[in-house]
DNA sequence: TGTATTTGTCACAATGTTGTAATGTTAGCT
DNA sequence: AGCTAACATTACAACATTGTGACAAATACA
């Protein structure tokens, strides 16, 4: 997770406060005390989620949420308004301005955090649902569920049992399949870009995808290309006699 | 489950027909008499279905339908169209902005409630008040009622006694089952999206839910996917020795 | 008004998962 | 064959996630 919420807000012990709290949610924090100083960090810090204060000094928060709703780059980032006004023209302009959510002051840290991560989300995609199927393995990313469908009675699906590791893993490799991935790769594309992580870590997970799939007799679509990495293949092997 | 209806039409004499008629259904019905005024009561109302009339004084009904679409939290409200128009373009539109029905005035009351209520079963069918039947349980949302239907002695029903929390949050997974659900979604579907609670706050409904279960024998339908969430499936899990 | 039910949260227990290191195997090379 | 680097396998402790019972606040109900 760990999303990057940038707080604008002009009065330094609220912000301060929002600071303090989303920090210890996980959150990574970034600041700015008017419309002009944001508009500044949003590009260097390309927050995920910005919360903006409605009265500010200079360009008040209306016109900011507007500005950022031209950026083609920054119109995407949901907007949560805080405001200490209940007034009816008000919500109507913030919905206008395309605020994805509003915060009446004096607010609960827990509500806003529990707020945030409504709109954060919302706003993902629904990470694709869709159904992959080769070499007679079927996963299914809505239900969660690895399945053979291989023998001929059909009727009779039997499932694999996977971590939440070797389940990404495998997703990956299913829907990247016939080629050689480096464990660097791996580890960036499963784990995650920043993590650290040794490379031999993914040796054990693939040995744990292995054994899962050795259960139900297809480990062989995994494969180990010696010096480059593995590879998810359901071509048969060419021996040379 | 008493589904709420926003209704968007500027005849008085319309909107209280309609609105007559859907209370009547057991509907609970909001009524806005344009766009704009719309637009406010949709975030107040989070209403589960939208009936807009296409010719609106100012912001006309195409145009708030597309508004709709265009937020996160609108987007998946289904809306139908009232119009006394049939002209071919008109279709085109509405469907291009992504109505699921429409309806042509003048209608009769009782094709307009069935309209609703099939576009509810398609699109929302935790809010349509229709029996579920599945894995051996049956819920009523009309009597609230809970029982098990299994066995072969089919006169001897056992019921189930649930709290409304669990009753709606099995509610939910039987009309969405074999699908992973996290914490955060069923929080958002089940709970509402504007009341904030801990995640595992669910956890403890999930398991009052499986206790209440366990006494039929049936707490295996509610099943945890670690690092995901929670399925509702009747599929029998086949693991290997 | 008192009583029962429901609800959200917490603390701690139980369980599952993960990364690493140590050790065993294999493939490719000379 | 012997050597070596690359890979496989295992074990394990640290870590994360989930299960569970208790509790107090909120709420409904009589």
């Amino acid at each position: 997770m760990a999303a990057t919420i940038l707080i604008v807000e002009d009065e330094p012990a609220i912000q301060e406060l929002i600071s303090y709290n989303l920090r210890n949610n996980g959150f990574i924090v970034a600041c700015a005390g008017s419309a002009e100083q944001a508009k500044i960090m949003v590009n260097d810090v390309l927050p995920d989620l910005i919360l903006l204060d409605w009265m500010l000094p200079g360009t008040n928060g209306i016109d900011f949420a507007r500005y950022l709703r031209q950026g083609a780059r920054t119109k995407v980032i949901p907007i949560i308004m805080l405001t200490a006004r209940v007034d009816e023209s008000d919500k109507v302009s913030g919905l206008e301005v395309g605020a994805d959510d509003y915060v009446i002051k004096p607010f609960s840290p827990r509500e806003l955090v529990a707020r945030i991560k409504a709109v954060l989300r919302r706003r993902l995609p629904e990470a694709s649902d869709e159904i992959v199927e080769t070499g007679g393995l079927k996963l299914d990313p809505a239900t969660h569920r690895v399945t053979v469908t291989d023998r001929a009675d059909k009727s009779k699906l039997i499932e694999v049992n996977l971590g939440p590791t070797e389940f990404r893993l495998l997703h990956y490799l299913m829907t990247h399949t016939e080629r050689v991935h480096t464990r660097g790769q791996l580890l960036d594309r499963v784990w995650g870009d920043h993590v650290f992580v040794e490379d031999r870590t993914v040796d054990v997970h693939i040995r744990r995808l292995r054994r899962a799939l050795e259960d139900v007799g297809k480990d062989d679509l995994i494969q180990t290309v010696r010096g480059a990495g593995y590879r998810f293949s359901y071509q048969c092997e060419v021996d040379i006699p």
